[in-house]
DNA sequence: GTCTATTAGTTCCCTAAAGGAACTGATAGG
DNA sequence: CCTATCAGTTCCTTTAGGGAACTAATAGAC
């Protein structure tokens, strides 16, 4: 199918999906996260065609999320890690997890845990305000336009 | 194409994405969270095709994320608006806001402003522990299996 | 020195999903 | 009666995902 590109709409959202909105993106994304990070393993844990596998992987590298770097040069063999940007990209993952959590876990519970570093306790994400800390959430802001509310055409 | 269903998964990303993980469907959520709320609304802010819409709205509602609402009988009319369920993914919607702010936005700066109205600031959401309330990110968190880990067959 | 295994992809065909335009149904207003 | 509005549905074309087979480079086994 053809598909519209999101990545010239002034819009955030839009933006980000453009880097990670395709399929299996984000889950390509966890899995280096969790150190599997050569494309056998990738492939092997999600069950992902291996075609659309380099597709996504490719892109990634492209749009600065992972970087592929060499880890055995004969025979040449490569891995994949988060950039800084890939990395700040996980807070999107973790929200989805609390969602994921939440909504569709049922009787069985969370598939996975998440033990936090600075208190050592088993927790989840909350998101606050960056400037008074208080939690905020979809019914407890405005929204504005912004300076660069303007569309802009892509050079 | 076909698609690989994620519902199935053991993995609370794989389900969240299995609920919005379609293209458009971020962006369809965004827009009945500002207030675009009717089909032909909907459709001409995002461009959108009207089949997909369709589709999309169908499938949202179907899985409680959003209600289908007539708000005039003759002829009838209807339009969309956020359950509890859809209004907590909003949260997702919001780290990637940041995320595209961030790394996305260029010279021209955010698209879009959030106030906040606990401080009344223009701010932007941090992901803080459940526990400890300190921040919390990708390189602060330890990832453990938990009860639901096993892998289940749908009945 | 050939045979097999491993890793990281690429190529090919098939099917299903997205785009887009036209069409439908219900009704109000001119 | 004619047109407009809203909320979709139908139909056709294009393209992306699934899946299996294939390639390249090399190490180690026999």
């Amino acid at each position: 199918m053809q598909r519209t590109q999101f990545g010239d709409m002034a819009c955030s959202i839009a933006r980000t999906l453009d880097v990670i909105g395709e399929p299996w993106s984000p889950l390509v994304l966890r899995n280096i996260y969790v150190g599997i990070n050569r494309f056998d393993q990738i492939q092997q844990s999600l069950g992902i065609s291996r075609k659309v596998l380099a597709e996504r992987l490719k892109w990634l590298v492209d749009n600065d999320v992972l970087e592929r770097r060499e880890y055995n040069a004969r025979p040449p063999r490569y891995e994949y890690a988060l950039t800084a940007k890939g990395t700040d990209l996980v807070a999107v993952l973790m929200v989805m997890v609390r969602w994921g959590d939440r909504w569709t876990a049922g009787d069985a519970g969370p598939p996975m845990l998440y033990r936090h570093h600075t208190c050592g306790q088993i927790s989840h994400v909350e998101l606050h305000c960056s400037v008074c800390d208080q939690p905020m959430h979809a019914r407890n802001v405005d929204v504005l336009p912004g300076p660069g509310a303007q569309v802009q055409e892509r050079a």
